[in-house]
DNA sequence: TCGAAAATCACCCGAAAGGATGACGACATC
DNA sequence: GATGTCGTCATCCTTTCGGGTGATTTTCGA
């Protein structure tokens, strides 16, 4: 990866110095813009690779930074597990949904949830709906995954 | 890489009429030829930029970069992850199949994954399928669950 | 260079999930 | 008694998922 930064970084270089180089012959010449337009292009494609690789790059580092953070939040392991009723209660979470996102959490269907706890399937997407709303999950993947990384989830 | 050829030849292609009929205009307009090739450089940086990241797409399966930020916890080893090769072989889950799955497990839906991958939501979906199969699971939540604990997910 | 494995993409279909909204009863609290 | 929260359930509608099938392209090793 870095070895192609310092490739484009030369490559580029030299592309600067060529430029220059030819537009200074085409003064002379008088010739036309094609090949100044070509070395622009071709200088350009290389810095917008360059760039690309740093964006990636640089995203990258972003996602570690966050798995850094998730694991900053819960204690040390403990077998029982005790979730993080502080931050529950500022959700405004209520231990019906924590049990819902639980199951979510077990890979439990809204019907076998429903199924499980004896209740209708449109009350287990209720409590889904609203326990999404406050995690600002969209999804229950996420919802499990904000789950985790607040504490809530085992 | 046929295809990358053959996709690059076409852009290419475009981008060169692009620029002759521009060209055209600006000498109709007789206009300057710094805005014609600041042009020629947006429109190559931004191919650029695309190439680039369809480069280093190419190898985020091999990328294990190591950035340990802040280490403010003791005990417990945050390491960049390794999933458990062994596992995965005996099941039979390729490294792309693994890669969707952490997708997965982050929770974004298929049409995330895809844009983020560069490939089609369907190809998404068939990797899905195979792995959940190769899993034993129904849903994604299921996957993800299975995966944390056969040691393939973070 | 041949073939197997892997990756890619498409299409169909049914099921599951999610959003929005409204409603009703129980219970606590003020 | 009014208010508020919580749990329950429903309906309608849209989006997303998952299963199945088939096909092409790419990669990689023998």
């Amino acid at each position: 990866m870095k070895r192609h930064v310092l490739i484009f970084g030369v490559v580029g270089g030299l592309l600067i110095a060529i430029l220059q180089y030819t537009e200074y012959r085409f003064v002379i010449i008088e010739h036309s813009v094609e090949l100044y337009g070509a070395l622009v292009a071709i200088l350009f494609a290389a810095f917008g690779v360059w760039l690309g690789l740093r964006i990636t790059r640089s995203r990258e580092g972003i996602r570690e930074t966050v798995v850094v953070k998730e694991v900053l939040l819960p204690a040390p392991a403990l077998q029982p597990f005790a979730p993080n009723r502080a931050r529950q209660q500022t959700l405004g979470i209520t231990a019906r949904e924590l049990e819902i996102l639980t199951l979510v959490a077990r890979g439990l269907s809204n019907r076998e949830i429903a199924t499980h706890l004896f209740v209708s399937e449109n009350t287990i997407k209720t409590h889904c709906a609203r326990a999404f709303d406050k995690l600002g999950a969209a999804r229950r993947t996420q919802a499990v995954r904000r789950g985790k990384e607040l504490g809530l989830l085992p």
